[in-house]
DNA sequence: ATAGGGTTAG
């Protein structure tokens, strides 16, 4: 009787299959899943997979989800073809999802289009788990648009939806848009969960939009969601990042519970505002709490070393890195020859970068910007060549801190090598790396080549420092029409100059001898710009009038100035005194310079000159004994002034 | 059962 009974549900099942049979589906289901966990390796589980009597799609699934999360992504994508391929397994709801994380993941910008053309055949587009993992999956291939356009297109954007779109942006390096998308969020009401604050508040944090960081704050603590480490710690963050270091400590204290990215978030703020003792400080109250560093915070305390100049912390700090073999870290090998760079031992920077694997491509950067900053251009541009040579690819990183040295070595056609590489690669034109390019040219003394590139940029993706670049280009070689003109164009562009811009443009003036040019942009810059006059604005200023023989006004001007004049300021006064032969207001100048650098002999060569030049040969020769001792004493190369 | 999440360096 009883077995009867069970052998007709077995002939039914047989019949109508297991899809008909949600029990015995999730009974099935629960049992594989319970196996899988308990398998050691991938192959075992495969054997497993292999070896069940009745295969369906969420078992399908379920093997996939293992793959994944045992790094074997391809396996995974292997299974999904096989799913295709069949008849009887379609992917659903739950495949999708899965196949969209493994392309975002791996940037299988390809895959994952072709999926996607499959997901809208097969009708889940509709589904929201697919249509976020549709978005996440174009924002971690870099496809911020398309994954943009899922996203206006859906109808039922979720909370998860939202957020995706904020971290995209922020991850693709638009921080302004995942605000947007904050402000838009909160504009329809949508609320805020901790995944939405963790991913704005760093966007608040690198555009130091401490207004919007503060109301994010406001909204976790009326939500009461702010009892999570994540969230704090992005908090602390945004603080220290915005320059609030009190605010960020303060966080910071109310936790009660801290992890290793809450002290290195903080150590992070403090080395960010200038305190690297009240960071290195930290560090033994972190230890004292029983957290170990990791190589983000020994990075961070590098970071410390360097800001204060600190060679001898920091050599302390590779000690204690060797014992805790940390050594071998791709981040803190990059941070120690940063700070072997830094604090000019470019000698130990290479012998680390001799030990690195030269796989990663951060180690690289760190060399060549090293080798840049110690102004050894050529060593750069080698070790560059070197990279190339050993298939490394480039970044942009690497191209912004290499171009600089191009700059210094002001080599025609060096420049124009570069320059056709950077075109062959595709960086070119691209606003950073073409100013740079106009920077090198104009060292190079072609302006030529360094219009050409300026005019290859889209007018609105001209930005300041562009602007800026080209008006000081034209300016160190005399052309000030030409700057001043383009600094007219700057403006009629839309784009308001700032300090840099009128540094620029007061140098062209004062290298072109444009008085009146100079003066009416001065009064623009303090008039119209409300800008607050810096003492090199000032030198230029009075080069420009002391050049041209006003040396009474320049003088007048001097003593009007809001802040203390500088030697520069001063320097320009006396340079122009020379010129014109104004001992009297010369002597005031040389008087307050000898005074303020006793040590710069280029001062007291001016003024010996002056005195020589007015026929007071006395003066002079006082002068010049003066030079000699300080020459003897302090400047070796002074003699061949 | 599925989708979105923090800290460093370059």
């Amino acid at each position: 009787m009883n077995g009867s009974v069970k052998a007709f549900y077995k002939t039914k099942n047989l019949i109508n299959g297991f899809k008909q049979h949600p029990t015995i589906t999730s009974i099935n289901f629960k049992n594989f899943n319970s196996k899988l966990n308990l398998c050691d390796n991938p192959i075992e589980a495969r054997q497993l997979f292999d070896k069940l009597p009745q295969k369906s799609s969420p078992l399908y699934n379920l093997m996939m989800r293992y793959y994944t999360q045992n790094q074997q992504p391809y396996q995974a994508l292997q299974l999904f073809a096989e799913m295709l391929t069949s008849t009887k397994y379609q992917p659903d709801n739950f495949t999708f999802p899965l196949v969209f994380k493994v392309c975002g993941d791996l940037s299988l910008i390809k895959t994952g289009k072709m999926v996607h053309c499959r997901v809208v055949y097969s009708g889940y587009v509709w589904n929201e788990y697919v249509q976020n993992s549709l978005i996440a999956m174009y924002m971690s291939c870099g496809e911020v648009e398309v994954g943009r356009k899922v996203f206006e297109r859906m109808l039922g954007k979720t909370l998860v939806s939202w957020n995706t779109m904020i971290s995209g942006y922020f991850s693709n390096g638009r921080a302004k848009d995942a605000l947007m998308v904050f402000d838009r969020m909160i504009d329809e009401g949508v609320g805020i969960d901790r995944a939405t604050v963790v991913s704005v508040l760093p966007a608040c944090a690198s555009l130091k939009d401490l207004q919007r960081g503060r109301l994010v704050h406001e909204l976790v603590e009326r939500k009461g969601i702010g009892n999570s480490v994540f969230v704090r710690n992005s908090l602390v963050d945004m603080y220290a990042k915005c320059g609030c270091i009190g605010e960020a400590k303060a966080v910071f204290d109310e936790m009660v519970e801290r992890d290793v990215v809450s002290w290195t978030a903080m150590m992070g703020g403090y080395v960010l505002n200038g305190d690297a003792r009240s960071a290195l400080a930290l560090c033994l109250a972190m230890q004292l709490e029983g957290i170990r560093p990791n190589s983000v915070t020994v990075a961070t305390l590098l970071s410390a070393c360097i800001s204060s100049s600190d060679l001898n912390r920091g050599k302390c700090l590779h000690g204690w890195i060797i014992r805790s073999k940390l050594e071998s870290d791709i981040i803190v090998e990059t941070s120690l020859i940063d700070l072997y760079t830094k604090c000019n031992r470019v000698d130990l920077s290479l012998r680390l970068f001799t030990k690195t694997s030269k796989q990663r491509i951060g180690p690289w950067n760190a060399i060549i910007t090293g080798l840049v900053h110690n102004k050894l251009a050529i060593k750069a541009v080698e070790m560059f060549k070197q990279m190339l040579v050993e298939m490394m690819e480039p970044n942009g990183v690497t191209l912004m801190s290499l171009l600089p040295a191009y700059a210094d070595l002001a080599d025609l056609s060096m420049a124009k090598n570069i320059h056709s590489y950077l075109v062959k690669i595709g960086l070119c034109p691209r606003t950073e790396i073409s100013t740079n390019l106009i920077d090198i040219y104009s060292k190079c003394g072609s302006l030529e080549s360094a219009h050409e590139v300026f005019k290859e940029i889209p007018i609105q993706e001209k930005d300041i420092i562009t602007w800026s670049t080209i008006i000081a280009g034209h300016g160190m070689h005399g052309h000030g029409e030409v700057a001043i003109s383009f600094f007219d164009q700057m403006v009629q562009a839309g784009i308001r100059p700032n300090d840099v811009t009128f540094t620029s443009a007061l140098q062209a003036c004062s290298h072109a001898g444009l008085v009146d040019e100079g003066l009416r942009l001065f009064k623009t810059m303090v008039v119209d710009h409300q800008e607050t006059p810096r003492t090199d604005h000032y030198s230029c200023i009075i080069d420009l009038v002391g050049r041209a023989g006003r040396l009474k006004e320049a003088y007048e001007l001097i003593k009007a100035m809001p802040l203390k004049p500088n030697h520069a300021v001063w320097g320009a006064l006396l340079g122009a005194c020379v010129i014109h032969q104004n001992v009297e207001i010369g002597e005031e100048a040389a008087k307050i310079l000898f005074e303020v650098e006793p040590d710069n002999t280029g001062n007291y060569i001016l003024m010996s000159k002056l005195y020589a030049t007015v026929g007071r040969w006395e003066d002079a020769e006082k002068v010049r004994i003066i030079i000699r001792d300080k020459g003897l004493r302090k400047i070796p190369g002074c003699s061949s002034v």
